[in-house]
DNA sequence: GTCTATAGTGCGATAGAC
DNA sequence: GTCTATCGCACTATAGAC
């Protein structure tokens, strides 16, 4: 926690995941989704990959830099739909792509995506980090219009939180993926006032 | 877990809290809050309450116990703001009794509210909880228009769960209330296709 | 209703063989 | 790169005094 040279773990330019990390947050984001990031331990990583605990000291010092890579991950993953957003040649294109990404994003990680972004943990992580803070105002300026104030960011937050918190609801969390799909673009269009 | 006696867990009309009771799921909400549901241990809910952790067997007979008392002592509360919006004398004044409810619940409650919908834990307590699926039909009813088929099953999910993440997302977690107040007011009607 | 004390288990982390 | 074995600690839960 406050081992001084320990600097990764606040580095915001970080970490390109070896093959074998990668294998690793795999199963950490499997399990998170399962038990949520508190709830999980090193042994059920360990289980989900066949290996022991000692195997994952290999590639993690710690269980916290786990999690940080897991979280970061994810945050990759968006920062990839925010750049192939940004290089469509209009404004209304890119935004189309970046609504279209995020959805499509949501879907596909279904399990994944909500227990980390609400995790208490990570929130906290991503509080204090550069990196988050950048991609969510690339996002934001993909999405909302200019000069809309902080309730600029409220209305991202509202957008990021009810795609990625939706596909995770009890209530829906049964549901067909292409009806959940269809109804996501039309809602996020909606919800930015856009008609369709 | 598998205790014969132990009905009271998927019992779905249970168990109004004591006073002692409900000091111990205020304490236990605090901790999920700060350190997620799984992170919580018996011991940081007894410290929040200066007792130690046997104080707390006297309530509660397990762990999960406290869990369930405290997801279901949230829902309570969103059952009330059901309630109160059912009561009003037209379709339109619940509607909007309703939204406004949820929104201030939300700015209320603020970091308790998230943590709990979203962890995986307690979405797949909820998930084969009748009360639950009852209170949100009742939201449902409420708030998206009839024979809307799946999709207002998903437009209602949506709707809370951007509520309720929006309020805890790390992006918008320091924002004044009042404007994080107006503007979900004024996105969720916007949501549901309404007017202000 | 709260305490001390403790049983038993699982945790994160390390050492050292292969 | 993965293993076995282990340390020290925190956890859930219980027993019994006050």
């Amino acid at each position: 926690m406050s081992a001084p040279d320990a600097a990764s773990i606040h580095d915001d330019r970080p970490a390109i995941p070896t093959a074998a990390q990668a294998r690793v947050i795999d199963a950490a984001l499997c399990s998170f989704a399962r038990h949520g990031v508190g709830g999980t331990s090193l042994q059920m990583i360990a289980d989900e990959l066949g290996v022991t605990k000692a195997a994952l000291y290999f590639q993690y010092r710690t269980r916290d830099e786990i999690v940080f890579a897991a979280a970061e991950a994810e945050l990759a993953r968006v920062e990839t739909v925010a750049a192939a957003a940004e290089a469509q040649p209009s404004k209304r294109r890119a935004r189309e792509a970046a609504i279209r990404g995020i959805v499509d994003l949501a879907i596909e990680r279904r399990r994944t995506v909500g227990s980390l972004l609400s995790d208490p943990v990570i929130a906290g992580l991503f509080r204090e980090h550069e990196h988050f803070h950048d991609v969510m105002q690339r996002l934001r300026d993909l999405l909302v219009e200019p000069g809309a104030g902080p309730e600029g960011d409220v209305r991202l937050a509202m957008l990021v939180a009810a795609i990625s918190g939706a596909v995770t609801h009890p209530y829906v969390v049964d549901l067909d993926d292409e009806i959940l799909r269809a109804e996501l673009l039309r809602l996020a269009h909606r919800f930015l006032g856009l008609r369709r």
